[in-house]
DNA sequence: ATGGTTGGGATCCAA
């Protein structure tokens, strides 16, 4: 089973670059994130005369997820538990019934920008809800998936001039150690079980010609389950359609689990 | 240190 995480960066201008990919690669299931709409205006026929189910967790001009699946969905969810006041749009699961079933769960974790400030606040608050959320998932003792783009960079190996991020939301120390204290709950980097050392990237800005100069950072994850890691075949970034017509700037990260 | 670009939708905010 083939699982995508892209950020797509707003679903009316990748209308024809994220169907294209998705023909191409034919994932089985595509978390998608910053779909920049809501619900209503979320145009799921094109997905859905794929061969796509489609379940989406919109909001207005900003933010966005949803979950595109060949295979069944259930138990949908929508929102990350923990704060009935946050209104942003930036978590949905749903379990895939395929041969075995996965849970997985999109995500799209607070930016942070600038620091200090609320937004870095609303991160750090929101990342303190993630690891309960991953908690709980370990917990079932099943195969279970978070992935999406966590806006962190996990090591200085993971951005082409880490020195430049040193005090940006996506590398500063109170950041890392956020997301250090998830995965070492006990969940494996995907891509870093199957891939080491520099040059990997999953994201680069539209400004100052990052894409021609190679001045990337990996930030788009997949945490795994002892469960979910154990039918770990593949992860791989598609960085080349960075370089396409109208790309987002982010490129997918998919993974092959033998499920 | 600065400025560079894209998306959404409103004439600016978020990234």
């Amino acid at each position: 089973m083939k699982i995508a995480t892209f950020n797509i960066n707003g679903i009316k201008a990748r209308i024809n670059a994220l169907p294209d990919w998705l023909r191409e690669r034919e994932p089985d299931v595509a978390l998608l994130q910053e779909i920049k709409t809501v619900d209503e205006a979320f145009p799921r026929e094109v997905f859905e005369d794929m061969g796509y189910n489609v379940e989406v967790h919109g909001q207005k001009s900003f933010n966005g997820v949803a979950i595109l699946s060949k295979l069944p969905l259930e138990d949908v969810q929508r929102g990350l538990p923990g704060d009935e006041d946050d209104d942003h749009a930036r978590w949905i699961e749903a379990t895939v019934i395929g041969e075995k079933p996965i849970r997985v769960c999109g995500l799209y974790l607070p930016n942070g920008n600038p620091v200090p400030g609320p937004k870095y606040d609303y991160k750090l608050a929101w990342m303190e809800r993630l690891y309960h959320r991953a908690k709980d998932l370990l917990a079932a003792e099943e195969p279970a998936l978070m992935a999406g783009d966590y806006n962190i960079i996990p090591q200085p190996e993971d951005a082409a001039y880490p020195d430049k991020w040193r005090e940006d939301a996506l590398f500063r120390l109170e950041s890392r150690t956020a997301w250090r204290r998830v995965v070492n709950l006990g969940l494996t980097d995907a891509f870093r079980a199957i891939h080491q050392g520099p040059d990997h990237y999953s994201f680069w800005d539209y400004q100052a010609g990052a894409w021609n100069r190679n001045d990337g950072i990996r930030i788009d994850h997949f945490l795994m389950t002892p469960q979910c890691a154990d039918l770990l075949l593949d992860c791989q970034i598609d960085a080349e359609i960075r370089g396409r017509e109208k790309p987002s700037d982010h490129v997918p990260v998919w993974v092959d689990l033998a499920a």
